[in-house]
DNA sequence: TTTCTTGTTAGCACGACTTGCAGATTGGAA
DNA sequence: TTCCAATCTGCAAGTCGTGCTAACAAGAAA
């Protein structure tokens, strides 16, 4: 359930649980993951578009988010330990979140083909799929 | 209405704004904002804790978020351009955000009035109030 | 002045996501 | 077999945000 990279959300991986175990409800799923993510197993992520991540992958990484498909990728970033945030004297900074915004292959390759501006504000994140 | 630096939410601008405006509705705060938005007057940042939150700054500017209490500050961050993500070859870069985590000095202050530990993964980002 | 047009606002209802709650089910211990 | 605790399920409800439409206001045209 999870071994994969992808960040599914909780209804993603609600329908990948009923696939191995039909009848599983979705409250189960939010109640596991919540567990698991206490347990420090997994993290929550939450880069817009509603609904609340998971990520599997406890390494020291970072986001790259596609503002065109929503995909969200791992990536390994290097020069955090150089990030030296300004005017911020009564804070203690624990941890560094890097989000990447732009453009994958294919949505690149598409927007060739339509010939869409490449500056849209994140649009995919507010799409929603409505039944 | 927009001369605030504290990341508001649609909620606490409907407040402000019903003070001013008595009887205006929640409808119209969401479609104003979303209007500001669209115009590039602000920015919406969504940094988990559910409700997005929305910063009229637009500078080149990142935030850096207390865990305990859930404020968002703005913070100008010193070697962003030295970011450098590795094993990201397909994939076109536009921004980067960078989110800071940890306590802020009143949080840091109670936290060692009642000897917490200061390690609790997000806790108010999740924290709702309830009616 | 009246009528029409256009844009804005309000209010309701709804959808998506998430969680609380209470009852049902299951598995192990006594 | 019975009891108990842990887990699961289904439903209801809360939060956040948006779609739709009627009401309203302001300005232009008749």
């Amino acid at each position: 359930m999870h071994g994969n990279d992808r960040h599914p959300t909780a209804e993603a991986l609600f329908v990948e649980a009923s696939a191995q175990m039909p009848g599983i409800s979705l409250r189960t799923v939010y109640q596991t993951l919540n567990e698991l993510a206490e347990m420090g197993e997994l993290q929550f992520i939450e880069i817009g578009g509603g609904a609340t991540r998971f990520d599997p992958n406890l390494d020291d990484h970072h986001h790259v988010v596609c503002t065109d498909c929503g995909q969200i990728r791992d990536v390994h970033v290097k020069g955090t330990a150089a990030l030296r945030p300004l005017d911020l004297e009564d804070f203690t900074v624990s941890e560094v979140g890097v989000v990447f915004q732009g453009v994958c292959s294919s949505c690149e390759k598409s927007r060739a083909k339509t010939g869409r501006s490449p500056h849209v504000k994140s649009p995919a994140p507010q799409a929603k799929v409505s039944k």
